[in-house]
DNA sequence: ACCTGAACACCGTTCAAGT
DNA sequence: ACCTGAACACCGTTCAAGT
């Protein structure tokens, strides 16, 4: 019981900061959609500070378990490349929702520590699996990879903010395509 | 008196959105650095968005105006693709500020109308400027010339967004040394 | 353990009213 | 033309009280 409801309200919080920001979320909102009220969120998260990091932390956590899960059903380190911006593409298929931590790396400035620790975190599991990835697939010299992973996620975040802002999936897939066209992604 | 009040007005609001965002400017603070009481701002700009608006129109004006003025200093356009990145520089070496147009992609749910049409001028003076400059280098057949311009905008974008999250702006000048290795800027 | 109503101090926004 | 006080709605948070 206990744990469904901070479930919930993880889940429910991810949504609504991944359309609004860490600033946009508020407790109110939130409270009304898991369906108690808002005095109460303070009960299972103490300051939006905790909440926020939760969120993130979790956010992050099953990304990483999606990158993880990928690798271990496709067993070319290629095919994972090139299927590495559809982690990206579902949150523009949900409701054109933009990645979490690319939202709060915008919000930098007014976001807790304790929540730009986890925003950290998002980028150093992608980069470290685009790393490992690309040495695998045997697409780049292993002391130039993680600076080449980097760009990809870098160049795929800024792909994702750019279709959003034009509530334009196909737009993302055009970007991407591009970015394969010009070498950045493997083909 | 004023177009100074109005001119101070716009200035000062434009730095701190590139900061905190369209929903994370306030009137309160606004007004304060401008010397003004927060009800007085409404006299300039009856809304927020109306300030919004006003504020990235003229981030754009102000953006096409460097761009062109780029294209009339340097002959060569490959030289002014080279440099392009050095608009996004800019916001990073002023207090690690960042784009205010990639901010408000990220604010896209909230953002009035208003605003949202002027994001989407910006994306627009930024790829027709980098699709003509790179016709003029011959670096791209005209078919295509668009499609690369937007990879090239989403990229840098994306570069800007991961280096604020670091308030580290040698990553942004990595990530842009990454995207000449790949071929996608002009070496 | 889990939730709530009521209250708190605060802040952005609006508007009628001032000069 | 330019500015303001005061009201309003909303925010995160607290806490005593309820189940």
């Amino acid at each position: 019981m206990s744990m469904d409801t901070k479930e919930t309200i993880l889940s429910a919080a991810r949504a609504a900061a991944q359309a609004h920001g860490y600033g946009g979320l508020n407790f109110r909102d939130l409270a009304a959609q898991v369906g108690i009220k808002a005095a109460s969120l303070h009960y299972h998260f103490p300051t939006k500070a905790d909440l926020g990091a939760a969120v993130a932390k979790r956010y992050w956590q099953d990304t990483a378990a999606a990158l993880e899960a990928m690798r271990g059903e496709m067993p070319d380190a290629g095919d994972c490349l090139r299927r590495y911006p559809s982690i990206f593409r579902r949150s523009l298929e949900n409701g054109n929702r933009m990645c979490l931590c690319s939202f709060m790396a915008a919000e930098f400035d007014d976001l807790p520590e304790a929540v730009r620790d986890e925003v950290e975190n998002f980028a150093n599991i992608n980069v470290s699996w685009l790393s490992e990835t690309l040495v695998a697939a045997g697409l780049t010299d292993p002391a130039e990879a993680e600076k080449r992973a980097r760009a990809i996620f870098a160049a795929v975040s800024g792909a994702q903010l750019l279709a959003r802002s034009r509530a334009d999936i196909t737009l993302f897939d055009e970007l991407v395509g591009s970015y394969r066209q010009a070498g950045l992604l493997p083909g």
